[in-house]
DNA sequence: TAATCATATGAATAGGTTTTCAGATAATAA
DNA sequence: TTATTATCTGAAAACCTATTCATATGATTA
């Protein structure tokens, strides 16, 4: 899981003050560099965001997702509206649930899914916004 | 491309007044699914909303926009920022570029990448307060 | 209890994504 | 022009993701 890293060696040549800006020399702006370095995401941070939008990043999904927006649904009734298969829709549920997406409910034999979290509508509204430009 | 349907064959029973909802009968709860379907996201709006999040949801292009929201970079400036190799920062900035999450300017060797787009800033916000719950 | 039905899940396959490597392109300097 | 450097890109390998199929689980009804 942990990368290799590319072992980037830096040449002996010293910085002067003129020196023209270089990848190789001195990593160009190293002091752009410094400055940016301290802000740039921690790993587990930037891991536990991915994972947060790529439970948004497939098509049914989203549709699953805009279904619940509107009412509680249960699994083949959210199969019959996005029309997948049914084993499908269980699966990708079990990825929504896992980043708390929806929340369920047992009622006799059906499991009745529903959004789970307010962020989604902004989040909705942000992207929307974001593509009709 | 266009998914095999899964031949969903209704069954010849007729659905009567106090029949109990079942998926193979009638699609259970047929109102819902009804009033539900014409709110579903159509699968174009869809796949553009998933192409989206997909753009966000790799760790090394949230450090990379991560950087970028603080300032303006070249391509190595990146690469030694998020510790990553060039080619794979430039094949990621392809990807925020193509989703025009990032711009560019050309100055001299050197391509300047920076941020495109000020919804990304509450996308953060909206992500950070759900993933802090 | 046995039968039925809704949902869940493991395994396998198919399809997509990311990195690396090698080499191409573009700008500048010698 | 040639050399050098920054960035880009195609192809292959490694890795990750989604669907399907078969089967398991859990709830209800006969």
């Amino acid at each position: 899981m942990v990368k290799p890293q590319p072992a980037k060696k830096r040449t002996s040549r010293q910085k002067t003050s003129d020196d023209a800006p270089s990848c190789e020399a001195s990593l160009v702006h190293l002091d752009s560099v410094r400055q940016v370095q301290p802000e740039v995401l921690e790993t587990d941070k930037a891991q536990q965001m991915a994972a947060f939008f790529s439970a948004l990043s497939d098509p049914h999904r989203l549709k699953l997702l805009s279904a619940l927006a509107q009412q509680e649904l249960c699994v083949c009734d959210l199969a019959a509206a996005v029309k997948m298969g049914e084993s499908a829709v269980s699966h990708q549920l079990r990825i929504l649930r896992s980043h708390r997406l929806v929340k369920y409910r047992r009622q006799g034999r059906n499991v009745y899914y529903s959004m789970a979290d307010k962020h989604i509508e902004t989040l909705y509204k942000d992207v929307a916004e974001h593509l009709d430009e």
